[in-house]
DNA sequence: ATCCATACAATCTCTC
DNA sequence: GAGAGATTGTATGGAT
């Protein structure tokens, strides 16, 4: 594609073929979306709060590190300011 | 669960596993994002506009008969106003 | 509009001048989205932390009794799978 | 702050000024952002469709030379893979 | 290093 | 009242 206006035979194989290898992504991430959402009215069913939850795993995927830093940061800026 | 304030044994292990569960499909979730942006980054190295791709994918994602009622609404406010 | 067919002269007007009204004030919001883009600036030049001036504003903006009331959810499932 | 760990007196006047004109800023935004989601309301009300007159902002918003040459390449590939 | 753009998460409204 | 859809804010990665 040196020119920007013209598409070769080959390129419009290649295009085509991108095109629907990123659509069968987008297809997996739906269904595990749906997974996910599907665990989550289960938790909920069981009377677990889904908000919490999900906190959690936020929480979790942080680096544990990182978290205590801004952690000392905030309370740090919250005590200057005399609390909330 | 039927006091919030407390948590059965039973319903630890419940817990535990929603979590866990929904850190799994988290991971694949991850996967998947990182082949799509390989995918994208092999269609840039070809010369082709991603940006432009992505629109054709949401595009082709559309409900045709939506997207053409929503299409002749634009049409009709534009020539309202006439144009753009 | 009983036909969303056609548009009346009246409605034409209508119309632009819904557009006009929606368009001066996102002219606005971008107007105030570039002076707190610039008070985080400065607060960035004299050393603070954005991010975490940024969710101490967050945080002052909840509800407390909401706050509380998650803090408390939180920590009980937290302490149900043994911490994070 | 050349000590992250303390707040001089100073700087904690500072933080605080800093934060409270944030406040301000977003007291604003979200007036706007009311006033901007009554005049939908209203527009609504006579009939339009509110979702096509965002996108016609969104439209009018965009830089007509760049638009034309975005809607150039998505016709390019379009007609490269026969269609949508 | 800053700025932009995308993607993710959360909130909120509207519909059923 | 619950679920879906849309919008906004946030965070991360890429480009300049």
């Amino acid at each position: 594609m040196s020119d920007p206006d013209t598409i070769t035979a080959a390129a419009q194989g290649r295009l085509l073929s991108f095109i629907e290898r990123l659509e069968r992504l987008d297809e997996d991430r739906a269904a595990l979306a749906e997974d996910a959402k599907g665990v989550l009215q289960e938790a909920k069913g069981e009377g677990f709060d889904t908000k919490i939850i999900q906190k959690i795993i936020h929480l979790r995927a942080q680096d544990p590190a990182r978290r205590m830093e801004e952690e000392a940061i905030l309370d740090l800026y919250l005590s200057a300011i005399g609390g909330l």
